[in-house]
DNA sequence: AGGATGATATCC
DNA sequence: GATATCATCCTC
């Protein structure tokens, strides 16, 4: 079990999103230590990426997606579901991964077979903006003994008014995984 | 197939 | 300050 370090956030926002697949992600509420392995991620490349926040520049939102990786990016979408991402590549350049589902291991009650319902069961909401992943109560780990698997690639969800950008294969995850989120 | 529900960006 | 738009989920 090694946490992960800034440098392992600090790369190509592709080779992050892959290589987060199978990592567990751990958060600590209420003296209790929630954990999920990450079977599926979704990468959004920068503001060039129109499917990507950032693609509208830096506002309030979207600062943190615009700052140094490692950190967290967390969401309101249809007004009730929060939605949690992994800031990558070095500061100012605007990308990030999107965790879209989890498989629970330890101290989860919920569902977590989508964005929404993987932050709900984490108990992921927006006091957690910004958050740094290089700390000790919410982080990303690898396990021991981190088995290869073999990735899916398929088009992100739910971003048909990204023209050209809507059909990229930009999700990835575990093949074989009964905690995909749609198939 | 359609509705819930509120922050945010983008207009006026 | 008003309004259109959501990186979703649940129920019918």
């Amino acid at each position: 079990m090694q946490k992960l370090t800034r440098d392992f956030y600090n790369r190509d926002t592709i080779v992050v999103a892959k290589d987060l697949l199978g990592k567990r992600l751990v958060h600590r509420v209420d003296h209790a230590e929630r954990i999920g392995k990450i079977v599926e991620v979704e990468a959004y490349l920068g503001p060039h990426d129109l499917a990507a926040h950032t693609s509208k520049g830096i506002t309030s939102r979207t600062k943190v997606m615009y700052g140094p990786p490692g950190h967290v990016y967390v969401y309101l979408v249809y007004g009730m579901h929060y939605c949690m991402n992994v800031v990558t590549e070095q500061d100012g350049t605007g990308a990030a991964v999107l965790l879209r589902a989890i498989e629970p291991l330890q101290n989860i009650a919920d569902k977590t077979t989508g964005p929404g319902l993987l932050c709900k069961a984490m108990g992921v909401t927006l006091k957690d903006y910004g958050h740094d992943l290089c700390s000790d109560d919410f982080y990303i780990e690898s396990a021991c003994g981190d088995e290869p698997v073999t990735i899916v690639e398929r088009p992100r969800v739910g971003v048909a008014y990204a023209g050209e950008w809507a059909d990229k294969p930009l999700r990835f995850y575990i093949e074989g995984s009964r905690y995909i989120s749609k198939k």
